[in-house]
RNA sequence: CGGGAGAUGUCAGAGUGGUCGAAUGUGCCGGUCUUGAAAACCGGUGAGGGUCAUACCUCCGGGGGUUCGAAUCCCCCUCUCCCGGCCA
């Protein structure tokens, strides 16, 4: 959530950053309004209550020294009938704000550049040359078919449409990915966690897929549960509610965990293939940093991410994102686009934010600095998508027969 | 899923209708003492809102109710622990 109390007092320098975001001057306009509508009503509110509560100590004062206790009683409940609709007009507002304020997305940071979609993204630096190949090199589900790798239509059956099953080879490749992109975050101090699949509402809304993009999810009927679109929620979430110490800064985790999405809008997008599937597996990073040092921290994170291609010999771009490609949460993002021969194109792999403390806000992840209690940063990356990684691998490494290369980093995993 | 017990500050644990945001211990921070540390002693120490700062408001698992007044009484929910069932 953003700060509403700097909304409130840089109305024109907010306005101008979400513009960057596509959020209209009237919606944060309206916001503003509704936060002061909330102050006033529970300023009134309170000095009542204030009246009430000191009455009531009088009552026991009252029959201790055995006076007439009709008179103060009549007033306590003339007071008491008055404040119903103070009170509810202050829960009114409040809901009015919450409903507004949770669905406002994140400033981006000054140096985000400006743009309407993935156009107008800044590449920053290219890392390893495409190879060139002395045939065409073919697509991954091609590949797949010669190799028998990915099962597509038995993985429709057993659920539906953007699901899928890989065998063999593939499947152990897999299992190898996952184990070196921990291995590697490890190297870096990165914490292994292993974490729960389904997460409650709370959680959801505490990194901002709630309430806005309910949509997106898989939700377990009759519970209050759903299944993570990213290792993200619950990562960042095991410090929801808690104050920190300064010296436990920064906290650096990973885990791997499937991730369900489903995809509400992106129907006829990467139909073929397993770039976009309902069900990925990812191993993801995400840190708990004090705001002076999550610039440094989101640093780290991409470059780690971006070691771990080349160590897999895998040619990718660092691509900054622009103010319109900008996720909800995100104050600044860093993509990973690696290499695809086949697609003849950079296609996402990675995708690595700072949300400075506007996740914190939600879910109330603060620490402690001196007597004061702050906010802290969080940031999420992910090291690797792993689906996404083996698609990369067999057009990278495929060889004019259709068979594929594994990777040298990766053989003493499988 | 069935039976029983419980949920209070970092933790442990008192508090069963008013002066309780909450005893005491512990932990943590600061100080005295010490070459240094330990021990001992002294002081400070929950969260959110509000204010220039005070006042003031809210919070004793969550929600609702009774009452002038609720951590304390009533109802619902959630969670934890013990016993049984089922089960990797």
């Amino acid at each position: 959530m953003i700060d509403l109390k700097y909304l409130q007092n840089n109305f024109e320098e907010a306005s101008t950053k979400l513009q960057k975001k596509g959020v209209e001057t009237a919606t944060l306009q309206n916001l503003q309004q509704l936060f002061t509508t909330l102050k006033d009503c529970n300023a009134t509110l309170e000095a009542s209550k204030a009246e009430q509560n000191s009455m009531s100590k009088l009552f026991g004062q009252y029959m201790k020294e055995g006076k007439d206790i009709s008179e103060l009683k009549t007033k306590v409940n003339a007071n008491k009938e008055a404040m119903i609709p103070l009170q509810d007009q202050a829960r009114k507002a409040e809901e009015a704000l919450y409903a507004v304020a949770l669905a406002m997305p994140n400033f981006p940071d000054e140096t985000v550049p400006d743009g309407m979609d993935e156009e107008d993204n800044v590449e920053l630096r290219k890392v390893l040359e495409p190879k060139s190949f002395t045939f065409t090199p073919k697509e991954h589900w091609e590949l797949s078919e010669i190799n028998g790798w990915i099962d597509f239509e038995r993985g429709v059956k057993l659920a539906k449409s953007r699901f899928s099953v890989l065998k063999g080879e593939a499947s152990r490749l897999e299992r190898a990915l996952i184990n070196f992109f921990l291995d590697s975050n490890r190297a870096k101090g990165f914490e292994e966690y292993s974490v729960p699949f389904l997460n409650n509402a709370t959680m959801l809304q505490g990194t901002g897929q709630l309430p806005k993009f309910e949509d997106d999810l898989f939700k377990i009927a009759d519970e209050d549960l759903y299944l993570i679109p990213t290792a993200e929620v619950p990562l960042t979430n095991l410090y929801y509610d808690e104050i920190l110490t300064e010296k436990e800064l920064p906290l650096l985790m990973t885990g791997y965990t499937p991730c369900f999405r489903k995809e509400a809008g992106s129907a006829g997008r990467d139909t073929r293939g397993i770039i976009r599937q309902h069900q990925f597996n990812k191993v993801e990073m995400v840190a708990i940093a004090h705001p002076d040092k999550s610039a440094e921290v989101f640093e780290m994170m991409v470059n780690n991410a971006s070691d771990i291609l080349t160590a897999l010999g895998l040619p990718h771009r660092v691509v900054e994102l622009c103010g319109g490609d900008l996720g909800f949460s995100a104050a600044t993002t860093i993509d990973l686009e690696v290499w695809l021969p086949g697609q003849n194109q950079y296609r996402e792999i990675s995708s690595i934010s700072n949300t400075r403390d506007f996740q914190a806000r939600r879910a109330k992840i603060r620490f402690k600095e001196g007597k004061k209690n702050k906010f802290v940063h969080t940031l999420n990356g992910s090291s690797l998508a792993v689906g996404r990684t083996i698609v990369a691998i067999m057009e990278n490494y495929q060889n004019e027969d259709g068979s594929i290369d594994i990777p040298e980093v990766l053989k003493k995993y499988m």
